[in-house]
DNA sequence: TTGTCTGCAAAAACTTTGCACAAAT
DNA sequence: ATTTGTGCAAAGTTTTTGCAGACAA
């Protein structure tokens, strides 16, 4: 079974430049900021909160601002290279774009995931879709309780 | 076609029936605000925030406060009278409880509807879901731009 | 009467913005 | 050289909390 965590060195690497080139295309700099955050959000697999990301990043960067962190994951999200998670909650959670996957989230502890769904993705949207409109998208969410916090009791 | 806003009085009475039921069994005191609240949430076809049904709530009664809103819709939803829609937004959006269905989104407007998908609803899980841990309910998000828009330009 | 709920006020949590200097192209 | 981005500080939004009096049971 392939885990979306099982992302191997390769692709990372070819995101990454894809990430530069786009910045280069549409004008945007790379600075050593935005490299940062966009690196840590390709190898991360829990779809950090903005304030996780900044915890993260000021291991490795002491001097960087949280505000520095907002903006560039608007900038990036505004271009298509981020996204957000939908959830319920009040604090955004953020993960690099890759191929097409659904998210189970734990109610307990708030983990998310990334799950491969081959059978939805290929599935009709109902017909009332397109009466609704154009969906550019879909996704799942499923809620539950991850196998930690079952084994906790 | 049977659009969910198309609910009629019978059903929201006896969704609103089984709400006093539910409030009395757990102990929860029946408010003039608690009740006005989630009528309204249940008459609303358009997951309001808590801002905009306090909005509509002072209509009706002008004193109640947003705490007291915040407050009830936090409980109901413990109780799971009520429940929060997965958006990536960063204001909280609310629906009150009633059979599956999913929600398209669109992403200029904000809007969020109703729509049903039994093809959806009856199709298994991911094999990887039960490895993850103990899924207890799914829902689709469809992002895209609703009629109305589009018809904007 | 008893314990919960409300409104008010204040605070907390999360996110955005203006500005002057720094860095990328 | 030019223009965008950063860090700092301040402000804006959204949500939560403490408390004294009001209300439901």
């Amino acid at each position: 079974m392939k885990s979306s965590s099982t992302l191997d060195v390769k692709m990372v690497n070819g995101l990454f430049a894809e990430f530069e080139l786009v910045c280069r295309r549409i004008g945007l700099r790379l600075t050593h900021q935005r490299r940062e955050i966009y690196r840590l959000l390709l190898n991360a697999g829990d779809h950090p909160s903005a304030e996780t990301l900044y915890e993260r990043l000021r291991q490795e960067m002491p001097t960087i601002s949280l505000d520095t962190v907002y903006r560039n994951l608007h900038t990036m999200e505004t271009h298509d290279l981020i996204a957000r998670v939908p959830t319920g909650k009040s604090q955004a959670r953020f993960e690099a774009k890759r191929g097409t996957h659904h998210h189970p989230m734990c109610s307990r502890c708030g983990e998310i995931t990334d799950i491969q769904w081959e059978i939805f993705d290929n599935s009709e949207l109902p017909d009332y879709a397109s009466f609704w409109g154009q969906v550019t998208d879909k996704q799942a969410t499923l809620t539950g309780v991850c196998k930690k916090c079952l084994q906790k009791k």
